[in-house]
DNA sequence: ATCGGGATTGCCT
DNA sequence: GGCAATCCCGATG
């Protein structure tokens, strides 16, 4: 396919936006997804990931997993949810201390390397191992862009028969769920990210640098038993996306925008 | 060989 | 908002 690019952004205000967000048939969402095309530019290479583990967890923020399945079908959602598990003394980390298993292999492994990891049995969660030992960043929530309809399928494997259909925003608003929309599987453990032929990552095709994300930090969820390191605040948002899978209010006080979080008042 | 717990989800009240 | 589901992994004996 040939990479055909837009003219001009789409532009739309953000409460339109998420009312939009809300309608996969709407309009704007055929349009937006009728100009992502598969495009070699916007695949992000290994010097991408190579950074710190923070800093790794917020410059995934916006940007665009692909999964390719057999068939040739592409799932595309946007990173609107990380958490970043740098290792070393932070105890909520599979490599708390230096510990090395074999489950937890692929955080050791070069900048870019999938960690898939299963729990509660039945569930996956997807990371990316970032520069530093035993660093990795957890996908926490995508916003679906294209394959919706796939992704559903997907998602419904799990769920009651004649539940009613899930919406847009709640097929991949949480760890597990993104990986049961975007098929991501406990085989894709270890792969890379810059290299592999079914799962990639690309920058936001219309991104405005002059416009940076107002990213919300917040502490990690599901970590409460780790005592001071379940404090710290190595949860990333986008602020106001409706896909994000769990709102904390007092960071969003707290913080005033932006990529620094300067505190405000 | 056994045992306890988990970076969650979905359904029920 | 509560709570069961479900099983793999890693630690321990």
């Amino acid at each position: 396919m040939a990479g055909r690019k837009r003219k001009t952004p789409l532009k739309v205000s953000p409460a339109r936006l998420k009312e939009k967000r809300d309608n996969p048939h709407s309009p704007e969402m055929e349009e937006r997804r009728l100009f992502i095309q598969d495009d070699p530019q916007l695949r992000l290479g290994e010097e991408f990931f190579n950074q710190p583990c923070l800093s790794l967890a917020r410059a995934l923020l916006g940007k665009v997993l692909v999964r390719r399945d057999e068939d040739g079908n592409e799932l595309r959602g946007r990173i609107v949810e990380t958490e970043a598990y740098p290792g070393g003394e932070d105890k909520a980390s599979h490599s708390a201390g230096g510990k090395r298993t074999e489950r937890n292999t692929a955080m050791y492994m070069k900048p870019g390397t999938i960690y898939v990891f299963p729990i509660y049995g039945i569930l996956l969660c997807m990371n990316v191992s970032s520069e530093g030992e035993g660093a990795a960043v957890l996908l926490r929530a995508l916003e679906p862009l294209q394959g919706q309809t796939l992704m559903r399928r997907l998602r419904a494997a799990r769920r009651r028969e004649g539940a009613p259909q899930l919406k847009d925003k709640d097929l991949s608003n949480g760890p597990a769920k993104l990986c049961q929309a975007l098929h991501i599987l406990r085989c894709f453990d270890r792969r890379d990210l810059a290299s592999d032929p079914d799962v990639w990552l690309e920058r936001e095709p219309d991104a405005n640098p002059a416009e940076p994300h107002d990213i919300v930090s917040a502490p990690r969820v599901g970590i409460e038993s780790h005592g001071e390191w379940a404090k710290k605040p190595w949860r990333f948002y986008l602020r106001g996306n409706p896909c994000v899978s769990v709102v904390n209010k007092d960071a969003e006080r707290q913080y005033a925008s932006s990529t620094d979080n300067v505190p405000h008042v």
